[in-house]
RNA sequence: GGUGCGGUAGUUCAGUUGGUUAGAAUAUCGGCCUGUCACGCCGAGGGUCGCGGGUUCGAGUCCCGUCCGCACCGCCA
């Protein structure tokens, strides 16, 4: 038997018990006369002592083990004469009657402790060695418990998980498709799924009734903190359900997950805000509520008082930032310097300084008097002690800029913090986007959304303004997940094809397998996806999801521990009849 | 495709106006040390300054190119 204990569960209760423990050396500390080292494990450490005067052979075999050497060792627990309080195992050490390296280790190139030396480079190339850190470790044990509990309840609800198929067909709406060359077919490509959104919806035909699976999803895009081109999501559709349906259920998940994992109880309704509201107050389809400085449209108000740039933009747009009245020219500068950013794009910050002496002083003092600065801070609900900051001009990209804003105010003042989380679902998002380059309209969603009930007529002569019967659950200003009732008529979804530019002849060759399932009796259905990487991070306090998957790729989409993508042999190519260009790109 | 920041010891970083032998911390190795747990003290080794080119008497430092990393914009139904 390789041990009897793990490294993380012996107490005073198993003191002078007889143990075998094996683990990785995690440090020792050599006093000379006698040493300590820490063994670690999964579980936790526990600190081994040796004696020069007890046993002098065995002491000087300890004093040679190097970091992350592989040891096991035998020996009686005792209490400690000097407690560690910080650690679970502080008060006993194993006292070692005998040790057993079973493999060496060489010098790793940085320190595998709660605070690593190493960047994040290095430890990416080596993420064996950084998931040994109880940091990563804990990261990764959040995400199983996440998992287990997101099976449990779905179970308890009557859903039933399928596994879908990995090889699949490109379809042209949406990301990019990773693909997959057949050498059985030569010349034809299997594309990995973006989600298995079509499979689900099949799945509901074929009467499945409640459905999920957590499962992986892949799109070729460019990869951020929270966007890997591998991701993984819990995929969820239900028939004879409406939109309320749906939220009520996954609410219901949400509520249990956050009990379960993080112990937190919600004793309200989750909020809910439409996609119009959500961007008129908070200029962002995934707002975060954890603080105020909602927008005020101040453009009425603004005009007509000499001020160019007020006058002549589209919108003008306010919030009152609390407590900043006394910022200094050089913050203010610093925040114009910020709004100014290319990725920002707004042309300046004009702002007003609510005094605490209930004076209002602003950077635009020569077009605009203080009973006019007055009307303004009425509309922002601003009080004494707060800033007024405004940007204006077109009204989308104003918008846009003053929500980073927001979002950086928000920073600044420490109001986005990780033990508060509130969940928001936002709704009727528009059921179309219109896409300048190939002017014609997207599908926001995908093509099977359906739109609101009473937007159907519109959707012939008026396609931008209808509203899809799609939500969005955001938590803390993160996309959690997404969804929609979908159509299961075949008139409507005639209509959105239309809408969509798609013929007849397209749509079939696109989604013939569906459309054709559609005939067969389809159910009202709909569904959600969750993103569990970012819902699993989001609850271990971090932003970057890469902390939460075992081995993530880099920026650039490269793994570079097994530095893929690689090339492939000739002999490869010549099997799937693919030949690489290698010609320069223009 | 674009913008910003970065690349110097195993590692994380500093390096002044272009000027002597490129430093610190940590890790490693050696010595001392019987209650450490960020052990302590003394000492030692350790450098293709990402790569290529240019300017200059002289480049880690300035210029051009290039590669790599991180964050972001575009993109991500």
């Amino acid at each position: 038997m390789y041990r009897t204990h793990t490294c993380g569960e012996l107490n005073l209760n198993h003191e002078g018990k007889q143990v075998t423990l094996a683990g990785w050396v995690q440090k020792s500390r050599d006093l000379g006369g006698m040493t300590f080292v820490d063994l670690r494990d999964r579980y936790g450490i526990t600190q081994l002592v040796f004696n020069m005067e007890t046993n002098k052979e065995l002491c000087e075999k300890a004093r040679k083990l190097g970091r992350e050497f592989v040891v096991q060792i035998k020996g009686a627990v005792k209490e400690r004469s000097n407690k560690n309080p910080k650690m679970p195992t502080g008060e006993i050490e194993i006292d070692v009657t005998e040790i057993n390296i079973l493999n060496k280790s060489e010098l790793p190139p940085f320190t595998i402790e709660e605070d690593t030396d190493g960047g994040e480079e290095l430890r990416m190339k080596y993420r064996y060695l950084d998931l040994r850190r109880a940091p990563v470790k804990e990261n990764i044990i959040l995400r199983h418990k996440f998992v287990q509990e997101v099976r449990r309840y779905m179970d308890s609800i009557d859903f039933i998980e399928v596994e879908t198929p990995v090889l699949i067909k490109s379809t042209p709406e949406g990301a990019r498709d990773f693909v997959v060359p057949s050498r059985l077919q030569p010349g034809t490509f299997y594309a990995l799924p973006q989600s298995p959104q079509t499979m689900k919806q099949l799945l509901m035909v074929a009467g499945f009734d409640k459905y999920f699976q957590i499962v992986k999803c892949f799109r070729d895009e460019d990869l951020r903190a929270d966007r890997q081109p591998e991701f993984s999501q819990i995929d969820c559709e239900m028939s004879f359900i409406e939109r309320d349906d749906i939220l009520q259920t996954f609410e219901g998940l949400a509520r249990y997950l956050f009990k379960q994992v993080k112990g937190l109880e919600f004793t309200e309704p989750f909020q809910r805000m439409s996609y119009k509201e959500a961007m008129e107050s908070y200029g962002s389809d995934k707002p975060d509520l954890r603080f105020g400085m909602k927008f005020s449209d101040i453009t009425s108000a603004a005009r007509g008082k000499g001020f160019v740039v007020f006058d002549s933009a589209e919108y003008v747009g306010a919030i009152a930032v609390p407590g900043c009245s006394e910022y200094t020219r050089k913050q203010v500068d610093e925040l114009t310097e910020f709004v100014k950013k290319p990725q920002i794009g707004a042309k300046g910050l004009i702002y007003v300084r609510y005094n605490n002496d209930g004076t209002l002083k602003s950077s635009v003092d020569k077009f605009y008097s203080e009973s006019d600065l007055k009307v303004w801070a009425q509309l922002t609900d601003a009080v004494p002690g707060d800033m007024i900051m405004i940007l204006a001009g077109n009204k989308r990209k104003t918008l846009t800029a003053l929500s980073e804003l927001r979002l950086e105010m928000g920073s600044r003042l420490n109001l986005r913090n990780r033990a508060i989380y509130k969940p928001l679902w936002v709704i009727d998002f528009p059921l179309l986007e219109w896409d300048e380059e190939e002017k014609r309209f997207f599908a926001m969603h995908h093509p099977f959304t359906s739109p609101v009930p009473e937007d159907i007529p519109l959707l012939e002569n008026d396609p931008a303004s209808v509203r899809a019967n799609a939500y969005d659950l955001v938590i803390n200003g993160v996309e959690i997940g997404g969804g929609s009732i979908r159509i299961h008529d075949a008139t409507v979804q005639k209509m959105m094809f239309k809408a969509l530019g798609f013929s007849d002849e397209e749509a079939e060759e696109q989604f013939g397998f569906l459309l054709n399932a559609f005939r067969y009796g389809a159910p009202p259905h709909g569904g959600i996806a969750f993103g569990l990487d970012r819902w699993v991070a989001i609850m271990g306090g971090q932003d970057s999801i890469r902390d939460f998957m075992a081995f993530p790729k880099n920026n650039s989409g490269r793994d570079v521990m097994l530095e893929t993508p690689a090339k492939i042999s000739d002999k490869q190519l010549k099997e799937l009849q693919i030949s690489v260009d290698t010609r320069e790109k223009k």
